[in-house]
DNA sequence: TTTAGCACTCGTTTAATTTGAGTGCTAACA
DNA sequence: TGTTAGCACTCAAATTAAACGAGTGCTAAA
C-alpha cells in the first residue's frame, strides 16, 4: 500500500511528466504546490516508488518517469474528473450540434471535434446497424442481368448492394418478391432477416413463387446485407507534435499500423458502455505498446451503437481526455436521440 | 537549345538524382554507362547547364540536382515511357480484378495497388454521377416527419438523403409526387433534374398535386441531390519514406494539408484525358512546392469520370509513375466498361 | 525521521578538428 | 579549338574532446 505522501509524489511526478516529457527531478517535486518536503525526501520516497513499479529512471542521472503501473494507479485512485459548468456544456453542445444527415457522418464531425479539443488522434466507428429494423426493400434494376438492391431502416440507414439477376426471371416475379418481402419481413431486425425468412417465409415462397430456384438465388443476394464496419481516424497528423514520434521510424510503424481498418476496430475493442481506459501493454498491440487508448460509446435509445477513441502516448493527459470524451459522448448521444424522436 | 551531350548529362544527373536523393557529382557522371567523357569537361558542361537553369547547387562544393526546368525537360524531351508486356499486362488486369460493388471501392482498391507500385502517395476521386442518368427515386418516411429519399442512376449509384416532411402533406401525395417524378425523370442526367422541373413539369405540379405549396418544399428536398466529392488517399505513410519529409515539420505542414478534403480536390484538378505531370510550383499551391503530382482518369464509355494521382517529391521517379498510372487506368477503365455492359 | 551536504554519474551541449566529396581554374594535350 | 589532367580551394558533415549540469545515492547532522 502507499501512503499518503508516496501517493502525492506520484501524482506530482506524473503530473509534471505528462505537461513537460521530461524526466521529473527530485528538486522539482519537492517545489511543487502542495508538496512540503525537501528533494532528499522525495528522494527517498521515489527510490522506494520505483522498487514497487510505479516509476521508472531512463538512467541514473536522470529523473523519474512513471512506468504504465503508476499511470493505472493515477488513473485508478489519484485522478479526479474534471467537473464542466452548464456553460461548458453548452458550448460543447453548439460545438457538436449540426445538421445531421447520416449518423456516420455526425460521429465523424464529433471525433474531429474530440481531436480538436484534445490535440490527440481520435478513431471512430460508424453506429452499427443491425439493430436497426428493416423500414423498406427495394430492388431496381439497371441493366438485363444488374440491379441495385437497398434496404431502409427505421433510423434512416441505407444499405445497398449490387446484385445479379438470374436469368428466367421476370421484372414482375422480382416486385412480387420484393412485395412480398416487405409486407412481412418490415420491423424485423437486419440481423433476424435471415432468420425469419428460413422459418417463417420458405414455406410460402415456395408456394407463391415462380421459378422457385431462380429466385432464392436473388433471395440470397438481397438478404446479403453484410455492414462493412466503418471506421475513421481524425486528426491524425497531431501525432507528430508528440515528442515520443519525433523518431520518424516509431512514426512510421504507428501509422503503418493506423492505415488498416482492422486494426482501428481491434484498437477500439468491443463497444461497451462507459469510458474505459486502457494504457500501454493492457491494449495488447504491440504496435502501440507505449500509447494508450481512452474509448467510450455513443448510445441510441439507450443502446450502445457504436464507439469513438482517443489514441496517444500513455504520457496522455488523462484527466482532461476522459472528461471531454465522456461529455461529449453523452452529449452527441443526446442530440441522436432527439434527432431520432423528432 | 541543348546540344546532345548537354542532354545525356542532364540525363544522367537527374537518373542518378531520383534514385540517390543526394547531389550529383561530376566524377559520378562521367563513370555512368553511356557517358564518355571526363570529370572535367563534365564539370564544364554542368557549369552551363547551371548556367541556363536546369541544375542547381546546394552549395559551392556539392555536387549538382535538377531544377524544376530541369525535371519539365527531362519529363517532356529524355523520358522514354515503359513499355509493358502482355504478360505485365496480364498481372496488372488480375491485381485490379475484383467484384466491383460500388466504383468508389474499386478506385480505391486500384489507388491502392498504384500506392504499393509506386511507392507514393496516392490520391483518387469517386466517380462524378452528374452525367448519370435517373433511373429510379424513392421516398421511404420513417417517422411522422422524416423521410429519406433515394435516387438511383442509371450506372447504379445511389444517393441518399434525409428530409424532413412539410406538415400537412399525406402520405399518398407523397407517393402521387414520386410516382410522377419517376415517369417523367427517367433518364434525365442528375445534372439537369432542377432545370427539367422548372420547365416541364412546373404547371403540371401546380395542377395535379394537393397542398401546392408544401409538396414544393418537399420537392426541393428531394431535388437536393448533391453529390459530395469523395477523395480518398492510400499510402500516406509511404511519404514518411522518403528522403525529403525526414524533417517532421516539413511532413506535418504536408499531411495537415493532405487531411482536408478540398485540398485533395485542388489537388487533383480538373478531370482530364490522358495522363498530366505537374512539377514543383506548376501545381500553384505552397504547401506542395518541392513535390509533384501525376495524374490521370478513368472513364466510363469514353467519358472521363473520375481521376487518380500519385503525389511525390520532384524527385520522384517520373518513367515509373507515368508508365503506370497509364496502364491502370486503362485497365480500370475496360474492367469499369466490361462490368457496365455485361 | 528528515534534511543538508557532497561526491559521483551520465546524457547533453558546445566547440574544435578532421574528413572528403566536389568545384573552378589553369595549363597541357590531341 | 575542344578535351582533360592536375591542383588549390570550399564547405557541409562527421568525429572528437571538453565543459556542463541535472539529478542521484549516501552519509551525517539536526
Amino acid at each position: 500500500m502507499l501512503t499518503q505522501r508516496q501517493m502525492r509524489i506520484l501524482w506530482a511526478v506524473i503530473d509534471d511528466y505528462i505537461a513537460s516529457a521530461e524526466p521529473v527531478g527530485s528538486r522539482t517535486v519537492s517545489k511543487k504546490e502542495g508538496v512540503g518536503f525537501s528533494a532528499a525526501t522525495v528522494r527517498n520516497e521515489m527510490a522506494d516508488l520505483e522498487g514497487m513499479g510505479y516509476l521508472e529512471q531512463p538512467h541514473t542521472s536522470a529523473g523519474r518517469i512513471p512506468s504504465h503501473k503508476g499511470y493505472r494507479f493515477y488513473v485508478d485512485h489519484l485522478l479526479k474528473p474534471q467537473k464542466w459548468s452548464p456553460e461548458d456544456t453548452k458550448l460543447f453542445q453548439d460545438m457538436i450540434a449540426q445538421k445531421i444527415d447520416r449518423v456516420e457522418q455526425a460521429i465523424q464531425h464529433t471525433s474531429n471535434i474530440l481531436s480538436q479539443l484534445t490535440n490527440y488522434l481520435t478513431i471512430c466507428l460508424g453506429p452499427r446497424i443491425f439493430i436497426d429494423k428493416l423500414k423498406h426493400l427495394q430492388v431496381v434494376p439497371i441493366s438485363d442481368r444488374i440491379a441495385i438492391s437497398i434496404a431502409v431502416t427505421d433510423r434512416g440507414h441505407v444499405q445497398q448492394q449490387r446484385i445479379i439477376l438470374p436469368e428466367d426471371v421476370s421484372l414482375s416475379s422480382i416486385e412480387q418478391l420484393v412485395n412480398l418481402l416487405n409486407f412481412r419481413l418490415q420491423g424485423v431486425p437486419l440481423s433476424d432477416l435471415r432468420q425469419v425468412v428460413d422459418k417463417e417465409l420458405q414455406l410460402e415462397l415456395q408456394r407463391h413463387v415462380d421459378h422457385y430456384e431462380n429466385t432464392m438465388v436473388l433471395l440470397d443476394q438481397i438478404l446479403q446485407i453484410r455492414q462493412k464496419d466503418h471506421v475513421f481516424t481524425c486528426g491524425t497528423t497531431r501525432m507528430l507534435e508528440q515528442p515520443e514520434f519525433r523518431d520518424v521510424n516509431k512514426l512510421k510503424t504507428l501509422l503503418d499500423f493506423l492505415e488498416e481498418e482492422e486494426h482501428l476496430i481491434q484498437l477500439l475493442g468491443p463497444i461497451s458502455v462507459g469510458v474505459k481506459v486502457r494504457i500501454g501493454d493492457e491494449i495488447h498491440i504491440e504496435a502501440v505498446n507505449d500509447c494508450s487508448i481512452i474509448t467510450a460509446s455513443y448510445m441510441i435509445n439507450g443502446e450502445p451503437v457504436g464507439s469513438i477513441g482517443v489514441l496517444g502516448p500513455t504520457r496522455m493527459n488523462y484527466r482532461k481526455v476522459i472528461s471531454l470524451i465522456d461529455i461529449l459522448t453523452k452529449i452527441f448521444s443526446e442530440q441522436l436521440n432527439a434527432m431520432y424522436n423528432e
